[in-house]
DNA sequence: CTGAAAGCGCTTACAG
DNA sequence: CTGAAAGCGCTTACAG
């Protein structure tokens, strides 16, 4: 130990630099923060004062006083999933223009953490919560009432809740007609027998992508054949065991729409690993657009993550600066990436 | 609007339950947080009061008597570097034990945003830093001295500035014997033209890797040529294009040793573009073992990223929870995973 | 078992 | 231009 000592327990608070500098404490505060008239003389030396005490000012303090936290929560399910990057980088770069900082939190997809985020609104220990969720319980919009700050829902479902008049803004993507866009380019260059990886079963979110394909098939004539659809838990190995298992059928499909990246790329793998060449044997599309996709080249559906965070992060401001009452319900539709995957189709 | 309207703006204190169970906002206090004694009877009105009013205690006033926010953050250079995602969740899941809450900060690796951290620490906004810092800068250090409150530096050139009694703790992998580890590998199965990718000139961690890369050959009798070694910006295009330049020379290696995994994949994907096999033609090696390497497989460096945040988190508890007064220095040996890209070498 | 009171560190009208 | 004072919402000895 060289004498890097921290400094002793007592805080160096507002009081001390306005003895130091022989003023009151109201004038520390206004010097420092510039507000109101300080003779030039006394702004030096107080400034002087609070540089010799090291002086930096308590946050709870001022919370306490303005009841603003300059925090932003980010209520996000994972951390590994590279689809929510961008949201947080969205978010972040639109908030910090206005002074904000962000505050991440995981709710592991749970109910109970989504609560947890809520509750952290209602302790006044953020400004403001834009949360990612994958519940559509009662108990949240209930909670979310309470709060009274402002709450922005990212998810993929608000459709279910939008434009009821809850007091909470919706930012969403339709990856139901993702799903249409995808199902059509299949179909447009030639495909008739299309596989699908469906995903996780009992998830709003899975199953309205379900919907999509069978709409698709539906409107193009084409009949529903069960043993060409697989459920699966969504990940990468689930995408591996559903693939292997289209790819190894008799009559094989000549193409396979995934519901999400993990389980094309699982896809990929089984068919490289079974010696297939992607397209001429299999076409194969993926949904959310993670970078393995872009490296792999494999077709996918552009989720515009930054966009949403910016969208909400917008509407998250306009309420805490520009003191807007209103709240708004935005859709996007994800953009439709053609790559070497399902580039054409092998007659 | 079908009445969802937010309750008005009038929050309720602790002194409105007060009021309405007939007690002094003591007695409240003890009930709501079981400290001390409280009449069962009493405690119930309490309680009662609390839910009828929909009490939720605001976290500034707490904050500004017991100096405590349970809030732990982890500044992290940015969002997009999978690197960090393991350091996240290993942090979360350790505090989250200690009733602690995450809070996340992106420094871009800028000195200025490495500070504003410390800032936040030092207006005690936050309990405790985990700082994955860029910067080796005697300003980092001062402010941090200033702080009072914990800090541990998690960061790959630690040796810089372990063991000289800093008030802080350090968590570091030992990327130089990582990087030998590798070209030991590379030397072993028979390669002598060995490539190197250096990413970027100038910064102490890519420094440090290809002080390693020439330690190894010159301990293995091996010439350093020049031409076999390309600095880049560290990223996938990076790796692209100083891949194609190796992989074109007259004379070219047998094998390239990434400094990252983003510069193996881009070199992964020049190989594949001018039609050349791996490892037939060309053994590849990266470091970071992100995911997309493993789907590739690419041989690389498992940075132990979780253990390193859950070293980090622990050291930041000692302090904070079990009043530990000395700091450590912390180190991990990154893991060598061989695959397919260096499995052998064709002769 | 409960209450009265002090105080955490700020900001902000209000006087002067 | 500056000071005195109130008050934000809590917790915590200290009495009783």
């Amino acid at each position: 130990m060289e004498g890097h000592e921290k400094p002793a327990n007592h805080r160096v608070s507002i009081n001390d630099v306005a003895k130091l500098a022989g003023v009151s404490v109201g004038t520390v505060s206004h010097a420092l923060n510039s507000v109101g008239y300080v003779k030039q003389e006394t702004r030096e030396k107080i400034i002087r004062a609070a540089e010799t005490l090291n002086y930096v000012p308590n946050r709870a303090g001022r919370i306490l006083k303005t009841r603003k936290t300059d925090l932003i929560m980010l209520a996000i399910p994972d951390t590994s999933n590279e689809i929510y990057f961008g949201m947080i980088e969205g978010v972040q770069k639109t908030i910090k223009e206005y002074g904000y900082s962000l505050l991440l939190y995981y709710t592991n997809g749970l109910l109970d953490q989504e609560l947890g985020a809520v509750r952290l609104l209602q302790e006044n220990v953020i400004d403001g919560l834009i949360l990612v969720h994958f519940s559509y319980d009662k108990r949240l919009i209930d909670e979310i009432i309470k709060a009274g700050n402002p709450v922005v829902l990212l998810g993929m479902c608000n459709h279910l809740w939008a434009n009821r008049g809850y007091p909470f803004g919706t930012v969403s993507i339709d990856v139901y007609q993702g799903i249409l866009a995808v199902m059509q380019h299949l179909l447009r260059i030639g495909h008739k027998k299309i596989g699908y990886l469906a995903g996780k079963a009992d998830t709003e979110v899975y199953g309205q992508r379900h919907q999509a394909y069978m709409e698709a098939l539906k409107s193009a004539g084409l009949e529903y054949r069960q043993e060409y659809v697989s459920w699966n838990d969504y990940t990468e190995m689930g995408g591996y065991n559903s693939g292997r298992a289209l790819y190894r059928l008799e009559d094989k499909p000549t193409a396979i729409c995934c519901s999400n990246d993990l389980q094309a790329i699982g896809c990929w793998e089984a068919v490289r690993d079974i010696g297939g060449c992607i397209p001429d044997d299999l076409a194969l599309t993926g949904l959310d657009n993670i970078n393995i996709s872009r490296i792999l080249n494999i077709t996918s559906l552009d989720m515009r993550e930054m966009e949403m965070g910016i969208s909400a992060a917008n509407q998250m401001m306009a309420h805490l600066v520009h003191d807007e009452k209103e709240y708004e319900d935005v859709y996007f539709k994800p953009n439709l990436i053609v790559r070497d995957s399902s580039l054409y189709m092998k007659r």
